[in-house]
DNA sequence: CTGTTAGCGCATTCAG
DNA sequence: CTGAATGCGCTAACAG
């Protein structure tokens, strides 16, 4: 491996001048900057950012952390992370948790070892409060994307999901739907507990009465509760419409429905919130609430970078970006 | 920051020994390794990789490379190496070239001066030739995946894209089309030769002419070249099906062609490699060539840990990963 | 079983 | 404008 003093070596000077060449401080004759540099080409000098890093006491690598790599919602974040990120200097060391709590701790773990300088974080859920804790105690600068954690101050990059759940309620409900199902995540995450809310929300206003058990509870990543689909569809007087709270639960609803032989929106109408990226493109087909992923990305990782590098720590802020209603084919008028 | 001093002192005993408990190794009394525990523990010590990996010449960190990570081709795959990484302790730090040649350099840059142990790279194109030159001279160990690039010898793991592309042809033939057109990746990537190769074999086979002006070359990413579709379309003997090359580039068409009034496959078929991963799945239409992409993954990750951890270097691997034809409603027999 | 010495590659003092 | 000494946090090699 080649070191600043071998190419000091050869250059005819120390050390300590090469260091001042790379990082361009320090005044240094042109004339031994620019033999400096001509022994850096030669040689392939790359500076070693183990040992910059060890004095520094900064790594200028950031970690994104999400909860589903598989959900376009979430890679689309990933890339205006990324892009914000790249801008700016750093380097992203990246995690998935699979909307699994240890699966975050390991990857706090990996966090802290690395010393990364900042953590856009997206938390699993309520859970998630020890593992921030830990960051804090540690120092460690972080902003949180998409789930609001109780009991953690920090700045934070969301979604309006009540707003938005209200709004493809209401949509079912201009419909003539009544008897409107929820697949909801676990309450142990903010978006689902607003999102029930906004459900909530939009019966009220319009004057239908709200019932329960109409409200299934699952893990965001998947639907898989084919029991608890059967007792809703067996009900006395069963939904005819069905709010998936995100994106991967319609997938898995709509194909446990299309099992059971019920067409959608034919015999049941679903929507839900986020949309698919480009892959959702070639048939647009569900009526969602999509969120602007990409900007959650840039936003959030503009706010942690000048967390970062600005001389003064700023208040905590809270970026809440609006979602779009789009009207696609998956919800239809109600047929009496 | 707690060092190995911090605990060595409060534990009365020397830095190395508190070095030997957190590395398990060396014969150490169990008294002073549970009091040098407790300590750890009381003041909450979190080892630095970075120092750590400075002595040890390994940062225990792995790099993925990958070329769209808007394509869930490309993220199952994230997923599949994720796994299989953090099986065996390695963290990952991500990388997307968006196929810019540019910015994969930039990547390669990052990861040397990270010295990584390693990188999983799929390359943007045969011009990648320079960067795997550069992790080469630097003996950064490395697997290929997905495209092949001339003039590098390591280890692969590809689809069999010549095969894959031939049965989709064929399955358009067998539908009756004799004008098919193909929306191909840029020449400079293995796989868009090999697809076209497969497609040049289906026509072969089946006693159909080959008509290169019905073959379209476009950045893998997204299809955006309205004038040259305008042109196919306007020949005086237009093609009733398309072969895209992969997934992004069949929904660019397929809402290019939609855009002009055309209905998929009504008035024209269309069929693509890689599949739509979930997010697919709500209204499975397209026709493709499915690839198994949490096993490039998978796999590609553990050649390359085998690389890296085992005694012996072993010889380069090339492994070919059969794709499985997926038919769907996105083709159809054609009406004479 | 445990401690001492030395050095990984680099940048921050402080002197010239 | 340039150099020498020192230490970031850790572990390998050698002593004891």
């Amino acid at each position: 491996m080649i070191t600043i003093y071998d190419i000091a070596e050869k250059a005819g000077v120390s050390a300590m001048t090469v260091s001042r060449v790379i990082n361009n401080n320090g005044r240094i004759s042109e004339a031994t900057r620019k033999r400096v540099r001509k022994v850096m080409e030669d040689l392939q000098y790359i500076p070693n950012s183990m040992a910059r890093s060890l004095v520094l006491q900064k790594t200028k690598i950031l970690s994104l952390l999400i909860t589903d790599i598989t959900n376009p919602f979430y890679t689309t974040i990933a890339r205006g992370a990324e892009d914000a990120a790249k801008r700016a200097g750093f380097r992203l060391l990246f995690g998935n948790s699979d909307e699994d709590y240890l699966k975050e701790k390991d990857y706090v773990d990996m966090i802290l070892s690395t010393r990364v300088d900042g953590v856009l974080f997206a938390p699993t859920g309520d859970h998630s409060l020890e593992n921030l804790q830990q960051l804090q105690k540690h120092q460690i600068p972080f902003v949180i994307l998409d789930r609001e954690v109780p009991g953690i101050d920090a700045d934070l990059v969301l979604g309006d999901s009540k707003e938005g759940a209200r709004k493809l309620v209401e949509h079912l409900i201009d419909f003539g739907h009544q008897r409107i199902a929820m697949i909801n995540g676990s309450q142990d995450v903010s978006t689902a507990r607003l999102r029930q809310t906004g459900y909530r929300e939009a019966h009220l206003i319009n004057g239908l009465p709200i019932d329960d058990s109409l409200v299934i509870h699952v893990n965001y990543r998947d639907f898989h509760d084919e029991s608890a689909l059967d007792s809703l569809l067996s009900q006395p007087s069963p939904p005819t419409a069905i709010f998936a709270a995100n994106n991967m639960l319609a997938v898995g609803v709509i194909q446990s429905l299309r099992q059971r032989g019920l067409q959608v929106p034919g015999d049941i109408s679903v929507v839900c919130f986020d949309d698919f990226g480009s892959a959702g493109a070639i048939s647009p087909f569900l009526t969602v609430a999509s969120q602007p992923a990409y900007q959650f990305g840039t936003l959030g990782m503009q706010l942690l970078i000048e967390r970062i590098e600005g001389d003064v720590v700023p208040e905590n802020r809270k970026i809440i970006l609006p979602s779009e209603l789009i009207i696609r084919s998956s919800a239809s008028m109600l047929n009496h």
